[in-house]
DNA sequence: TCAAAAGTGTTTTAATTACACCCATGC
DNA sequence: GCATGGGTGTAATTAAAACACTTTTGA
């Protein structure tokens, strides 16, 4: 048993003189699209990790928390503000950044990939969406093992919770809805059994409007 | 829609000069005692928050990943190593800290307080376990909000698999084992109902030993 | 011997799963 | 008109919840 003064005062107090690191905060950013889950990634032109690719992150600053770190990197990529953030991890190995030491904390987020186009901005930075099952070989840092946390904790979500709405448009027909959980939670579901499951929640209400250009014209649904 | 270039660049890759801070890790220890599930807090002699009680923590050294750290701080808290612990969130709000900023990782972990008896050190710290049911008024920085967070993560995860492993002695009744599960999930449970469900996990071993000081002479039990 | 805790099964209810036919629409 | 997808209900199984008496032991 060690003695306990060694140590611990350094330890229990924050010394006014530390090590300290650079924060970034890395936002996993899920949408839906042609019944697949995607993510975001961002192409590198520069510095190491060039030509590969990236979730999406940023530097927290002095003034402001990660999570406001966080909504600035969503404001400035695609314009939008008051996205809803969930906190997944954060990561500290020593070598994750090659030139310097950096902690990152992720977030993932639900957008509609078809409300925030990014294709104006392709001659600064390649910026694609991905499907979860079609990932690129090159993607940086650790931030594989990022999207994978970030999808586990998605998933998690999904099944205690329920947490669809940002992904899929104000309308939608069930199955539509069916096939974003069947994306999200990588099995599928038996479609009698995920509409009494989900109609029973009484979450969803029945618009009465018919989509069109659908063999069978399915109801669309909004959430109540 | 804003334009890309402004400021994604200097998010997308991190500078060689930017803001660092100051990185803890702070551990929520539970401990399960007469009955009852408790976090070790410790009396701070010292600086601000002076007299307040607080979860043990630690600062991330240059050298060293924030799980190490955490490790770190265990072991010289109770000189134990190789403790499992779970990440629950990170904590980066302005004025956590009120003389410098500082972020914090925060974990959880489990022991059994008797075999970790920490009284020798007292002349340098108080160091005292607290029911959770039980919490002294005066706990320092936003700590309140870490215990709370961790236990929200560790009922949760006590739902999903079955972690209770650290927290009983090698030989423990099935009642010692219900009376945990109460504790930590803060609800009453049907004796036959968690029997069934406990035994027919196929997890525990009956010793046939008998434990003596209890009337109704209940069986020992331990982990296969 | 009496009070307190241990041990044990069954019944009821709710939730989950499996499964097949007819209808509406687009092509 | 035909191929594709939409809409619907019931039966079977499994899981969860409710519930009471006898046995063992300590005091």
């Amino acid at each position: 048993m060690r003695s306990f003064k060694d140590k611990s005062l350094e330890n229990i107090q924050v010394q006014l003189v530390s090590y300290e690191a650079s924060i970034t905060a890395d936002i996993c950013l899920f949408g839906f699209q042609d019944g697949h889950l995607k993510v975001l990634l961002v192409n590198r032109t520069v510095g190491p990790f060039k030509n590969c690719w990236l979730i999406p992150g940023g530097i927290m600053e002095a003034d402001e928390t990660i999570e406001q770190c966080a909504n600035k990197v969503l404001k400035c990529l695609i314009g939008l503000e008051h996205v809803h953030m969930s906190q997944v991890k954060a990561y500290t190995n020593l070598n994750r950044h090659p030139l310097k030491r950096v902690v990152t904390i992720s977030f993932y987020a639900l957008i509609q990939p078809e409300n925030h186009p990014m294709e104006q901005k392709m001659n600064v930075t390649e910026i694609k969406w991905f499907g979860l099952d079609n990932l690129p070989d090159n993607i940086g840092f650790d931030h594989l093992e990022i999207i994978k946390d970030s999808h586990t904790l998605l998933k998690q979500n999904l099944k205690n919770n329920l947490i669809f709405g940002e992904l899929l448009p104000e309308k939608f027909t069930l199955n539509e809805l069916q096939t974003l959980y069947e994306s999200i939670l990588e099995e599928e579901l038996d479609r009698r059994n995920f509409r009494k499951k989900i109609l029973q929640m009484d979450i969803l209400e029945n618009t009465g409007a018919i989509k069109k250009g659908i063999k069978g014209g399915p109801y669309l649904f909004k959430k109540k």
